[in-house]
DNA sequence: CCCATAGATTGACAATTGTCGATATAGGGG
DNA sequence: CCCCTATATCGACAATTGTCAATCTATGGG
């Protein structure tokens, strides 16, 4: 049995329309919200920012702690944050944690907001 | 961690590439981050699609207040938020105050994600 | 083994945020 | 004028957030 259909927007879809999605609903908003959040705070931008110049496209934490002026512990609450929004991936190798941007994952959430 | 300082920005640009901005300071993050902070709200998105999708791209107060089942001064300390952010502007007309996308701000909003 | 180091987790705290009810302001209509 | 409706502002409150110091965990080297 198929999940009900209830897609349904006009059937007939001319061809380059701004998507015609009537409004975002309560539970895509508090999805993208999630994903916003984690980027609207200054640490965590410039985290993503030093993270996508590191060499290799990574960096570990003892790299991201000085440049910023924050606390270890305080740098990796914010990495924990982007990682739970799906922004940064981790990867430990021996002592060290290297932190990376997830592929798309910036595209997708500035999509969010050119889709609204 | 003590790279020499054999970094030396090729002083030729070569065409398409990512903008070589090395590392997002930190006031360009805090002024990212006003930004996407009023967008981490899923209120203020929703507010956002439904001012969009208004007839003529706005809409006074009184068709925001119902479908986000928000109280008045609510809604309306979000919408102050949002324009204060420069993505929503304002138009009294008569009793009615009717707001509207700022043209470009979304457009913008997201660059700065994507520019990173 | 024991120790040193990288990083995560915890607990605390001040600051900020989202929400509401009450009140203020401002037009428009009698 | 006075009232009615639309919106903004204010004061309060609980919830969340960003930060730090202290502690825990894990890995690698002697």
């Amino acid at each position: 049995m198929n999940t009900a259909l209830t897609m349904e927007t006009t059937t007939e879809q001319v061809c380059c329309e701004p998507s015609e999605r009537p409004v975002l609903n309560a539970a895509d908003a508090q999805d993208s919200a999630r994903i916003l959040k984690a980027l609207s705070d200054p640490n965590r931008l410039r985290l993503l920012s030093i993270v996508k110049a590191g060499e290799g496209g990574e960096s570990c934490v003892c790299d991201l702690t000085e440049p910023l002026d924050l606390g270890q512990p305080t740098v990796s609450h914010h990495l924990k944050i982007l990682v739970e929004a799906g922004l940064l991936e981790r990867e430990k190798r021996g002592t060290w944690a290297y932190y990376s941007l997830v592929p798309g994952a910036l595209e997708a959430a500035s999509a969010r907001i050119l889709g609204l």
